[in-house]
DNA sequence: AAAGCCTTTTACCAATTGGTAAAAACCCTA
DNA sequence: TAGGGTTTTTACCAATTGGTAAAAGGCTTT
């Protein structure tokens, strides 16, 4: 994990071409597979002939299946957090904050189904993993969002409204366009989602949030 | 399966108490696994072993993992569209109709998180199984709603909207109370969701929507 | 070329997987 | 109580599961 300081001279990050790269493989090929079937619907010797490796070679660089989940999900996590807190940013103005968070939750969906349905999986069968790490990850970032929401109700700034509810209602209606894909490009008539339909689904979300959250007089 | 007409009187409905008993049985445990943890994450021993008998027992009812799976997935298909046809119902008031389209199905998310669960796992692994009983059935109730709604706005019953987001946001909105259950009681400090959650969800949705869909002038 | 490290492969392992075959037990009617 | 159908159990099976131990191979440095 860490390199060894030889008297030469410092050429430090040699090796990294090969290690590096199919560690990151590994976790990328477990990451599509666990978002398709679950934790418990994978083998480790599907995932190593995704990446083509050897069951044992995973096991070189992962301990064990369940360490590989949770490596996996972790990397999920924090892309996911990463997209999400908009929220704190404009503090100031309810209607763009509320604008950027919702395209960029539409957004991960769109640019990381495979994460994002990870994730479902998980909270899915009960988060029997990871369920501490989304209580001290994912809970708090979203009450600091709720927590936004009522000083803006406070302040005036919007309508008094059950920002739980709403936040949950704004995770379900973005997060749904990577998790059902398959549904709603059935619903569409299309083989897969396109650019156009994650425009219409942000227009209509931002519309119906604004209507709800805005003020009368503020628009 | 078909019953044979002895000559004596005609006792048809006597060996049930058992076998129709056990049958059932094993699709609500089987139902309750692959909820939980998906096709692939369940076998038959786990299933065996909630209801109390062999391996080799449930195939004897069932010839094979993927014949329960697909009878424990159409039972839930029936469940659900049971409980999703209501917009179909009042075609002549939008705002009744989706009050008790919603209603409907929190409801369903409330009293049966299970199927729904089965359901979204299904989805979210890409439906491989159960495709085309979706495009069969699902489907074409989605597109009926759809369809109402252009009419409605048609009609000048209510604001053009696309019918086909607001479905999907309808959907996702309201079955995340079943399927990420494990999560919402996380956010919301509690153990399980309660009734009064339900409800405010409900009031929650039917309020956005309502602000949305409505002519202004018809409130 | 030898030494030493990092990586991969080979060889196993017990437990579990979905499934088959057939014997045994059960239950009702004649 | 004998027979006949239905249900359950016993006995297997090959394939796959996650995982261990150790040998072999490569690469770089001395």
């Amino acid at each position: 994990m860490n390199k060894k300081p030889p008297p030469a001279a410092a050429k430090v990050p040699k090796p990294r071409a090969t290690r590096a790269q199919l560690e990151h493989d590994i976790l990328d090929a477990a990451k599509k597979l666990f978002a398709q079937r679950g934790y418990g619907g994978v083998s480790l010797d599907h995932i190593a002939k995704a990446v083509g490796a050897s069951k044992q070679n995973l096991l070189y660089y992962f301990p064990s299946k369940e360490a590989l989940y949770r490596r996996v999900l972790h990397g999920v996590l924090d892309v996911w957090l990463l997209y999400m807190d908009n929220l704190s940013q404009r503090q100031d103005d309810p209607e763009l904050a509320l604008r950027e968070y919702i395209a960029g939750k539409l957004r991960f969906s769109r640019e990381r189904p495979d994460d994002s349905r990870v994730y479902a999986n998980e909270v899915l069968s009960g988060a029997p993993i990871f369920a501490a790490e989304i209580a001290e990850r994912v809970v708090p970032s979203l009450q600091a969002d709720v927590a936004i929401f009522n000083r803006w109700a406070e302040q005036g700034l919007c309508r008094p409204v059950d920002g739980q509810h709403l936040m949950i209602l704004l995770w379900a209606s973005t997060q749904v366009y990577a998790d059902w894909a398959s549904q709603i490009s059935l619903v569409l008539g299309k083989p897969a989602l396109e650019a156009q339909d994650f425009a219409d689904a942000e227009s209509m979300i931002v519309d119906m949030v604004l209507r709800t959250v805005l003020v009368p007089a503020a628009r």
